[in-house]
DNA sequence: ATCGCTAGCGTTATGTCATAACATATCAGT
DNA sequence: ACTGATATGTTATGACATAACGCTAGCGAT
C-alpha cells in the first residue's frame, strides 16, 4: 500500500483488526500448539462462530509473520521471534511429543545449503517447512506420557 | 512431460501384503503426489473400499522408507530412492506448485546442523520434515498455472 | 490337530481440519 | 455521499484421518 509523504512508520506489525487481536492473543497465552478448532473453542465467548474466522485471521497473521502454521501438527504457533519473517531466513521448529513444547530456531547454514539447491535446479523457492519431531530434555528425564500423535 | 518419481523399479521387498503392494504399485505409476482419498480411488475396481484400507497400507510402506508422507499438501510419493531411510539422513522434498513435480534429495550438511541443533539442546530427535516450495526450472519457462494450493 | 498368538483385513461410523459461496459491515479516499 | 477495498458473519460442504468392532489367515507350541 502507498504511504503518504510524510509517513515514517514505514512497518506497522501492529495494526491489527479485532478478529486477528483475539486470535493472536490466544496463540501468546497457549503454551502449546493450537489448532484453529482448539482457538475458535477458546474465542466462542468474544462472539466467533465459525472456523472461517479463525482461519481469516491466522492467514493475515502468518502473512505477517506474527505466527506460523506446523505442518506437521496441522496447528499453529505465534512466532517466537517477531521479525524472523524479514530479519532471518526461514524458521525451523523442534516440536515435543511429549509436551507439545516448541522451539523455533533459525540456522543460516541450513536456509542457505537449501536456497543453494534451488538455486541448482531452477527452483524458485518460495517457502520452506523445517520440522523437528522428537522429546525435548525435560520430557527426556520425566518419563512422561505422550500428548501428541 | 518432465518425470521425477517415475518408473523405478522399486525393489518390493516380496514380504508386502496385497493392499501395501497395490498401494504402493499406485504410487509409482503417479507422476504427482496423491491423497490416500486418491489413491482410494484409484483402487476401488481392485476391491478396496474404504480409507482406512489405504491409510494403513500407507503406515506400512512409509515405516518401510518405501513412501513418504508430504505434510505440507496431505498428500504420498513413493520414494525415489530405496535406501534413503537407511543410508542417508533423513530426506527433504522440494515440490512445485505449477505442476505437482516432487524431488527428494538428502543434504548430508542440513541434516548434520540440524542434528546439531538437537544436541545442543537435549532434543532426542525422531522425525525431520523439510520441504520446500515453489516452482521448478520447467514451470519457471512455460508460465503455467498453479494446480497446487 | 487345536490352541493361542499376531498381523492383516473389511466395514461402519465418527472425528478433525479447511474452504466455497454469499451477504453484510466498516473504513478511507475522493 | 459515493466508491472500492478489506474485514466480517453465516451456512453448507468438502477433504483428510481415525475409533471401534469383529473376522480371517498364518504360524509356532503343545
Ligand atoms: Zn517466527
Ligand atoms: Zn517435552
Ligand atoms: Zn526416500
Ligand atoms: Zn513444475
Amino acid at each position: 500500500m502507498a504511504h503518504t509523504h510524510d509517513d515514517h512508520h514505514h512497518e506497522r506489525p501492529r495494526d491489527l483488526t479485532r478478529n486477528q487481536d483475539l486470535v493472536l492473543s490466544t496463540l501468546n497465552e497457549a503454551h502449546e500448539p493450537l489448532s484453529a478448532y482448539d482457538i475458535l473453542d477458546r474465542l466462542r465467548e468474544d462472539g466467533l462462530r465459525a472456523p472461517l474466522q479463525v482461519y481469516r485471521a491466522l492467514d493475515k497473521l502468518i502473512e505477517q509473520g506474527l505466527a506460523h502454521r506446523l505442518e506437521s501438527l496441522n496447528a499453529f504457533v505465534c512466532c517466537a521471534d517477531v521479525g524472523c519473517h524479514r530479519a532471518r531466513g526461514s524458521a525451523a521448529f523442534a516440536i515435543c511429543s511429549g509436551c507439545g513444547r516448541v522451539d523455533e530456531f533459525a540456522d543460516d547454514e541450513v536456509n542457505a545449503r537449501l536456497a543453494g539447491w534451488a538455486a541448482e535446479h531452477g527452483f524458485a523457492l518460495e517457502r520452506t517447512t523445517i520440522e523437528l519431531r522428537g522429546r525435548c530434555a525435560e520430557c527426556r528425564k520425566s518419563q512422561s506420557g505422550s500428548p501428541l500423535r
